[in-house]
DNA sequence: CGAAGCGTATCATATAATAATACTTGATAT
DNA sequence: ATATCAAGTATTATTATATGATACGCTTCG
């Protein structure tokens, strides 16, 4: 088990976080056994640390199955988070207001290396349940928020992110062509804001505009994801961009107001 | 340093966890000693542990500052939390349903312990920040959602958390007396629902109705903050109670039902 | 009934975490 | 300018602490 031959990392403390990512959409529950696999360590090394974690609440316990799941103890890292990122606190009553403006789903998004996650949403529709959630990581060069992100960079970095960041297909549709990619970026370049269809789902349409921040490169994006069934291109355009585009406007300027 | 005399037990990681809770609403940034102040851990330690965390992308580190703040992962972890608490993905669509209906902000509460905990949170109006956030944690006393939860407990476990639950005085008006909130919580099991006032801040009504499982017990509820000066009791009742009442409703009986 | 799978418990061993110490840097004040 | 201080960083000898192999016991299934 070859560690990071370094003094200062402590590899237990490493291999106990391996447990926890070792949840996901699709592994919401996990047993001892199941964990090992899934992290790579051997079953006693796991025993130890489980026991650990739920000991420190990290973990609930099924009493009958023997299962474990995430506790609410993530959700109070998911709080302690929000207080810590000063864009969150400055863009959540403006994107309300937005919101209830134009009654449909709002999202704050950041950049988070070559992947935006969603930080904030405020769903105004029905929609399927992955779309409501905080948290979810996406490629950025697959969303609208992400090209609107990248969008804001310097002609290299553009290119750089382009050809290098990663891409994910999730419907039939979802563009994996660079080159058309390229496109899209080019005319939020010329824009200043982003359109995407069909990329995370079918019929559905998403917008996004830049906050950008006061050297003029945006690391986070104010979205709007639509139904194409009651939607057009056109009418997201004439309709829900100038509100958007306010709204990632009045978020920019003020950012980057430190404290303490 | 006393942990607990346990081989199953891995102190390094239980450590480490320790870290991750120094932050909170009022420690969004800790430098290296900071952190060492708040986990009660020396500086090496700290220095190891906090290495590890950064190494391991769950701390952001400031290269000029060089303090820590909470990483994206602590958002991923709360996302892979919502896919394991099944009440949250069967709730989410009918309270969009109920936040778009009533105009007013809708919560959903879980119990943890002898606090609640909002899992999810529709805000419709502009609020104060901490009413938008989720993973916030409340003494189940005084919360309408927790004393909703509690009006469903039998009469001996409903006493037991009276008496022995804590509570916590946030505004002038938090409610401290034992016997008053006896009184609310009785009320609260006549009228199948909860009402409080000013008890997490001024002028601020809570309404929340249990979402009971099929052993007649709650361990959730769903909530209504709004504002005293546009609201009275009354209109409360009137206008927004019997569509909470049905939201609740409709998330209980289908609950529980375990999959794979 | 036997086997398989899983969770739990124990223990000798040496790896890997520890804590003391010293070095580097940068900010503030003299 | 220079001194002082606090905070971050690096190194090291020591042994406490994590390790993983093994064995046990309980269900579940064919």
């Amino acid at each position: 088990m070859e560690k990071k031959q370094n003094t200062l990392y402590v590899g237990s403390l490493a291999k106990g976080l391996r447990l926890l990512r070792a949840f996901d959409e699709s592994h919401t529950e996990l047993s001892l056994v199941a964990l090992a696999e899934r992290s790579g360590l051997d079953k006693s090394a796991v025993q130890r640390l489980a026991n650990t974690l739920h000991i420190e609440g990290m973990l609930d316990k099924d009493p009958v199955t023997r299962r474990f799941r995430p506790s609410h103890a993530w959700l109070e890292l998911a709080y302690a988070y929000y207080w810590s990122d000063q864009l969150v606190g400055q863009a959540i009553p403006k994107l309300i207001d937005l919101s209830q403006e134009i009654g449909e789903t709002v999202n704050l998004a950041e950049l988070s290396n070559d992947h935006i996650i969603y930080v904030s949403r405020l769903p105004c529709q029905r929609t399927y349940f992955a779309a409501t959630v905080i948290g979810r990581r996406l490629p950025a060069l697959s969303t609208s928020a992400g090209r609107a992100i990248i969008s804001t960079f310097s002609p290299e970095d553009r290119e750089e992110a382009i050809e290098t960041w990663p891409l994910k297909s999730f419907t039939a549709r979802t563009t994996l062509d660079r080159a058309t990619i390229r496109n899209s970026i080019n005319e939020a370049v010329q824009q200043g804001h982003a359109i995407s269809s069909d990329q995370m789902i079918l019929s559905e349409i998403g917008v996004a505009c830049p906050i950008i921040g006061p050297d003029g490169r945006a690391f986070a994006a104010v979205q709007c994801s639509v139904s194409a069934h009651t939607w057009t291109r056109e009418r997201v355009r004439a309709e829900i961009l100038p509100r958007l585009q306010d709204t990632a406007n009045a978020i920019s300027p003020s950012s980057q107001v430190h404290r303490r």
